[in-house]
RNA sequence: GGGGCUGUCGGCUAGCCUGGUCUAGGCUUGGAGACUUGGGCUCUCUAGACCCCGGUUCAAAUCCGGGCAGCCCCA
């Protein structure tokens, strides 16, 4: 095999894997800055698709579309202490304009509560003007000081973060699930990446605020992908940007706020999840092209024919609405295009060859499990569309499988240890709530809480697995991204 | 945060240790053409590189220092 394809199995150095697929499959690609990367057509293509099927969901719930400024001013940012303090240490700034140095120093968004809330201060009077549900499609800057991993540790990265206001804390509780629920739905029933559900310990939390609500994924090495997290953000930012309504009751309070976000990382989830060693794999309800039409003109058959055929497929499938491409460059060879396109993940191929033609019928092969079959002539769009939707479930299928492979329940802190070192994945144990725990855990293995499952479970132990106190909680440990 | 490794045509690499015949070799890719086409065909012609800055030296891809970039391991 030629090296233009990837040449290390998943199996064997999933790192060295990663890059090549991502690489070579010209999803995307590195840029000549520090931590920044280029999204790609094709990375870029399954951006937008997460950006409709989230923008319908969101849409159909009356949040809308908003864009605000790149830059923040230091003192909007210092605000609120605990905001602050999370963020400053990876905080880029503006210092200069031309070559006089600005009055006050100006952040370059690494999340937008704070201008977002400065606004909300100024367009919030009564009751009437609750909730305000928004939401926007940007990209924030992190400066990173850890090595490089396209889609997943950027400088840079392009994501969606949501802002809404409410009335009570219980409205923006309910916010806070109802997106949660929004985004887990995105990751398994379209990216098809199972997930487990559950809340933040407080040193894991969005940084200002109450509670922090997350979906975590498991890698194939064992490693937890945080992958969507939608915060309850309490009144500490609206009392610190003074954003107060005139209630029903005709008193002054200050609005309840929920924060959320996810991002591109979900698409450096859905490389490593469904992946394998020929390259990418899309699962089809997300890529942005589902079929690839490869004809097989032999010369001594009749080659206007079979590209005729081959054209007359296209039309239907793309009337029948499966984005498709037709793959009718003469300088390649079938097999070189049979590559080419599994190498990017496209979910189905459809052969045309002379044999077809004379059977009347077509040959289909599936990217997931690289079955080949023969269909009928006039079953195609059906069977076309069924197979997208059984690749879907089967990609699904396989992760949960593996996710639910990962889930280790354990009872002693040395089982703890040798689970984490030869399994990895996550490690449910009984936990006492406290924080030094959880801190001298980190310190001592590396795993950190992934989430406290919001369903409540019956405790493994009734001894914490750390020091053995009385345990209060199941949780879930994992070494992460 | 700490430690290690790497940087040569678009991609993968040879050369570096031991400085000079390096006018930098090969494979692949790109371009032109021919021949093919059910799993990365074959042939001919052609294009294309020493990461950047500085130092040592008669002489640097090669040695030294710094920078930039990437990767790995540990915390």
């Amino acid at each position: 095999m030629s090296d233009l394809g990837v040449t290390v199995k998943k199996s064997q150095d999933l790192s060295e894997w990663y890059t090549q697929v991502i690489l070579k499959s010209e999803l995307a690609d590195y840029a000549p800055i520090k931590g920044c990367m280029v999204y790609r057509e094709l990375a870029y293509g399954v951006w937008e698709k997460i950006q409709e099927i989230f923008n319908s969901k969101i849409k159909r719930t009356g949040h809308k579309n908003m864009y605000f400024p790149l830059l923040i001013p230091e003192s909007f940012l210092k605000k609120e202490a605990e905001h602050f303090a999370g963020f400053v240490p990876e905080v880029a700034w503006v210092t200069l304009g031309g070559d006089s140095p600005l009055e006050e120093k100006l952040a370059i968004r690494p999340t937008s509560e704070t201008i977002i809330y400065a606004m909300f201060s100024k367009w919030i009077r009564s009751w009437r003007d609750l909730p305000i549900k928004l939401n926007q499609w940007c990209s924030v800057v992190r400066w990173e000081t850890k090595a490089t991993k396209l889609f997943l540790r950027t400088r840079e990265f392009l994501w969606q973060e949501g802002h809404t206001a409410h009335a009570t804390k219980e409205e923006a509780d309910r916010e806070v699930m109802d997106i949660l629920k929004e985004y887990r739905d995105l990751m398994e029933n379209y990216l098809a990446i199972p997930v487990l559900a559950g809340k933040k310990t407080e040193s894991e939390k969005f940084a200002g605020a109450l509670y922090t609500t997350t979906l975590e994924a498991i890698m194939p090495d064992g490693k937890a992908l945080q992958m969507g997290t939608s915060h309850n953000l309490g009144q500490n930012f609206s009392k610190v940007f003074d954003i107060k309504f005139i209630g029903k009751d005709e008193a002054e309070h200050y609005v309840w706020q929920t924060s959320w976000g996810i991002s591109t990382r979900l698409i450096g989830a859905m490389v490593m999840t469904h992946g394998d060693d020929k390259g990418l794999v899309l699962p089809p309800k997300i890529a942005p092209i589902q079929a690839v039409i490869v004809p097989i003109p032999y010369k001594a058959a009749q080659v206007e024919k079979i590209m005729a055929k081959a054209e007359e497929i296209y039309s239907r499938l793309q009337n029948f609405g499966i984005s498709t491409v037709l793959d009718d460059r003469e300088e390649y060879t079938p097999g070189w295009k049979f590559n080419h396109w599994e190498l990017k993940g496209i979910p189905l191929r459809i052969e045309i060859g002379p044999r077809d033609l004379q059977n009347g019928q077509v040959t289909l092969a599936r990217r997931d499990t690289m079955e080949k079959m023969v269909v009928k002539d006039e079953d195609l769009e059906k069977t076309v569309a069924k197979l997208l939707e059984e690749i879907q479930q089967n990609l699904f299928n396989r992760a949960k499988k593996f996710l639910e492979e990962m889930i280790t329940c354990v009872k002693t802190y040395d089982e703890f240890k040798k689970v984490l070192k030869e399994k990895g994945g996550f490690i449910k144990a009984s936990w006492c709530l406290s924080s030094e725990c959880e801190a001298k855990i980190k310190e001592e293995t590396g795993a950190t809480i992934r989430l406290i499952p919001f369903e409540k479970e019956a405790l493994i132990s009734n001894c914490c697995v750390y020091c053995g106190r009385e345990a209060k909680e199941i949780v879930y440990f994992a070494k992460s991204y």
